[in-house]
DNA sequence: ACATCTATTTAGCGGTCGCTATATATTTTT
DNA sequence: AAAAATATATAGCGACCGCTAAATAGATGT
């Protein structure tokens, strides 16, 4: 009876693990990527992603809020309060489609795509990370004279899913920005004109 | 040994299925659906299913199908000559609107949401069937004097998807509405003025 | 050197997925 | 009445799903 010697591995990288992990979650979705494929494309087995993340649903939630970290649109660059509110969210519109279709893989939004996952706790996990978002866009329009914030938060946020989900199919740069600059038009009059 | 005696139901009603089945899949889309939960919601057994429809990505064609001649907007009454182009695309935003949202389950437009479903048959299918409509509205657009017919077009099916996107996460039809309503200001000044 | 602890390994759990081979019940045709 | 066609039933296929118990290799602390 031979002795059955084991290799093993040096403990991986976490961080490159969740880095990873987000690659995959925005390329394919939530419900796309089975732990088979992450635990490929991390080179370890499921046990150890489990020791590490504890579930599929977390790591997709750490891998989605190092995207809002790294990927997500600086906010606060973009609604600056030195231009008129009607040009920085169209300039968001803009900002937003140039991101959403930059790479081939990788398109869209990956928290608002993720509010549309067939799993519950993937949905609940991006509509919670979502919130923040939501709520600078809607603290700056009530911020800057909107005769109606409410009603202008809900179609700006409405054509950001718009956008992203058209960059999902695949739609051009070009021709998403013509889009992004329609849709700032409808701004037009929305917000009182600030005396200075 | 006693012989076995086994009962059987009569034949289902094939139209009837595919409309149950249209029911299932608008309401849960088509991977989260089962072919068990369609089983179950037929009254039938998984081999009665595939030798009536083929296959789960079959059913689900004939029961968007179904969808587009049943539930599907009016297009044509919608996108009348005898107003003008902004207006009758504001209507068809509106109309659209309401109809993605009239209903607690069933939200959102059923093709719009497959085109963006895992599987690749399903959405593929969905595609095939979406032109249909966005070649009607390309058409509208391009013979109503858009000044540029195909951007005013990638506009108004960009708006359609963060419409049912957005009814889809359960928004009430009157704050959908208002959504709509902007959007279709956007549309303004893209139609040259046709002199009656 | 030894014990402890952490992270990896093998192996496999129960469940669901879409789908089907085969047999039998019922209807239709002859 | 017998034969052929049709639609149901039982039973179960192989593949994948997310996940885990138990064992062991390697790092760390004393």
């Amino acid at each position: 009876m031979e002795t059955k010697i084991r290799k093993r591995r040096p403990a991986f990288d976490r961080e490159e693990g969740v880095a990873i992990a987000k690659g995959l979650f925005h390329e394919r979705g939530y419900d796309a990527v089975g732990v088979a494929d992450l635990c490929d494309a991390l080179g370890i087995v499921a046990p150890s992603l489990y020791a590490a993340y504890g579930s599929k649903a977390e790591l997709f939630n750490r891998a989605m809020k190092r995207y809002v970290e790294t990927d997500f649109l600086p906010l606060d660059d973009i609604l600056t309060p030195d231009s008129r509110p009607e040009e920085a969210l169209t300039k968001l519109f803009v900002r937003a489609t140039e991101q959403y279709t930059r790479h081939d893989k990788w398109k869209g939004c990956m928290v608002t795509e993720g509010m549309r996952a067939d799993d519950e706790t993937a949905r609940n996990m991006a509509a919670e990370l979502a919130k923040g978002g939501s709520e600078i866009i809607a603290n700056y329009i009530r911020e800057h004279g909107a005769k109606d914030p409410e009603r202008v938060t809900d179609y700006v946020l409405m054509t950001l899913r718009g956008l992203s989900s058209y960059a999902c199919l695949g739609y051009t740069t070009e021709r998403l920005t013509h889009c992004a600059e329609m849709a700032g038009r409808a701004l037009e009059d929305d917000f009182r004109t600030l005396a200075a």
